[in-house]
DNA sequence: TATGTTTGCACAAACGTTTGTGCTGGTGTA
DNA sequence: TACACCAGCACAAACGTTTGTGCAAACATA
């Protein structure tokens, strides 16, 4: 249905040179076989004239590569995902390639279902946010060879390789900061605990509690999905329980929205009656009353460190296993009180 | 690099069957082209088995279809650019298509470049916001006949189909919230000014005064971009005039968030010495101290319509030129007082 | 038996590239 | 004069599909 577009062959019929002269000509190859200046003048001047761009289907069949890379993304809503998209995709059109992007919604099935997409496509690469727990669907991506890299969640004890916050680091350090406030009942409002890096923060909060000999109240730890909503009813049940926290780590932006909505309605007051710090440090955070306490993760590094690795891969460059663990900052705001 | 994929020719070696036999089958042609059971029973077993899914580049070759829509944002990190890619990406998954993203990052070499690009990748169907005022490198796509939409933004007196929310009436209705509130010196802060919805809202912003007998003023109008930056130094500018505004009326969720950074650090107090409304409505807004009120845009209606109309351009459907604009709604919460 | 019709499939071209190899005409050398 | 050599290009295969057409065998009809 579209307007044909002008292709190799028909610069070939104009010039009179044969398609192969053409294509090398036009892909660079002219002193090596021997073109001449002419040739190669006629032929770049009339590609110019018909705004010749190479079909990249024909292109892709033919070398089997696509310049394209797949992201899938539990949720581009999410402003820590959109921003570590925005950096892969700056840093993968710097070297012309493409994006194709996935909201795989936080959904297994969706994700299986476009991995063998992303696999029919031929992607040259795949960047994957992954969703849950469930990881067999990625094994055809490491036996095709395909580049593959988690960003952000990550496989314990599984080679593929992985760019993340440090999220033990950020657990600790987040729990530990409110520790030296004074805090000593901290509520821990989780995402999905399938994920690594709940669990590592997890971990992390316990690490912290345990060294400065707080004992573990299984109460505060509440929360299983990285929403607003499942932040909201969390934090509601947790101020319910006879001692509350004074003090909440909340492990995410969106979870962290629906605790602030929680303490609102239940009338306690940020930092006043009740702390705060939120995993994750998003623009609005600073503009929030009081403003919020962050860990902040360096998406942009993120994104690039999982491109550049996909590119290594790509051009047959020796790396090692990529298996990284980025630091995580606390932005110190206002929602944290020192207390007693 | 990668390890093969399963192909119809090793299909046919393995069942015996032509290449056309066994494309027919697993294309459902069956019927058509009398195709024994006892074929397509093994053909489709084998396929199964070797979880054969056919090379997209070469039935895009074929076919001259790429099963992929091309999106071009400015700002992916922007949370309303982020959810109207969110629900694209939903519609288009769903009728097996794929998105193809860009953030052109608000700037026109980009886009330029990247629209050549998809042009080149043969993009069934072509989704953009574009940046600026300059639309001449959309005509190749138009020339090519690739169905095109805009969204958010979109060009005046210009054929081109775009689905965007009404942005004269979300203007005039947020300024006409602020003056039924008692306001007479409303600051509006701007965006891109080279932008059809910047204009639009500074329209109806301009109708509602000019309605209730309020003399504009052009010091009231103020800011060029759709950032925190601009937003926060626009506000400062307007709060040092003589006589400041007592309300404010940002042109985004970015330009609020810096209204906002502004107003405070000018120890004002948000709504007691200056109310404040922002165009589109963000998850947080409900969650600024106070609340914010706001302007919402129907996202997942943008997205969906885009959507839509691409795919009946697709399927050579007739359509009317679709240009809508939706409707708005002021979501009313704390940041507007009612003065005088 | 001869002819027509249907069943069930195979052949081959085409989509637009890239690339290994081969060919021709001219120049240089002995 | 004979030969080698090189410059300058063309040929054709291949990538993995889809699809128009052709064709043999089986069956039906007269």
């Amino acid at each position: 249905m579209q307007v044909a577009k002008p292709t190799i062959q028909q610069i070939s019929e104009i010039t009179g040179y044969s398609v192969s002269t053409v294509s090398r000509v036009l892909n660079g190859y002219s002193k090596q076989y021997r073109i001449s200046e002419k040739a190669q003048e006629l032929i770049k001047k009339k590609a110019e004239e018909l705004n010749f761009k190479p079909n990249q289907m024909a292109r892709g069949l033919r070398l089997k590569r696509t310049f394209t890379i797949g992201l899938v993304i539990p949720d581009i809503a999410n402003p820590f995902f959109a921003m570590m998209a925005k950096h892969i995709e700056k840093a993968a059109s710097l070297s012309d390639y493409s994006i194709l992007l996935v909201d795989s919604d936080e959904n297994t099935e969706k994700e299986k279902q476009q991995i063998k997409n992303m696999i029919a496509r031929d992607m040259d690469g795949i960047i994957v946010a992954p969703v849950g727990s469930e990881k067999k669907h990625f094994t055809e991506i490491i036996e095709r060879k395909i580049p593959l890299v988690f960003v952000d969640r990550y496989f314990e004890n599984c080679e593929i390789p992985f760019v993340t916050s440090d999220n033990l680091q950020g657990g600790y350090e987040a729990t530990k900061h409110l520790i030296e406030n004074g805090h000593k009942r901290i509520g821990l409002i989780k995402g999905d605990t399938s994920t690594q890096p709940v669990l590592e923060r997890l971990n992390g909060y316990r690490k912290a509690l345990q060294e400065y000999g707080i004992t573990l109240n299984s109460a505060y730890e509440i929360g299983d999905t990285f929403s607003i909503e499942s932040g909201y009813q969390s934090v509601r049940t947790v101020l319910k329980l006879p001692q509350p926290p004074t003090a909440l780590f909340a492990m995410s932006n969106l979870i962290g929205l629906g605790a602030i909505k929680a303490i609102k309605e239940t009338d306690l007051n940020i930092p006043t009656d009740i702390s705060l710090i939120v995993y994750d440090d998003q623009p609005y955070a600073a503009f929030l009353n009081p403003s919020i306490t962050t860990v902040k993760q360096d998406s942009e590094q993120i994104g690039k460190l999982a491109v550049n690795y996909i590119f290594k891969k790509i051009n047959n460059e020796k790396t090692d296993v990529l298996q990284v663990k980025l630091q995580t900052q606390i932005i110190s705001r206002a929602s944290v009180k020192k207390i007693k």
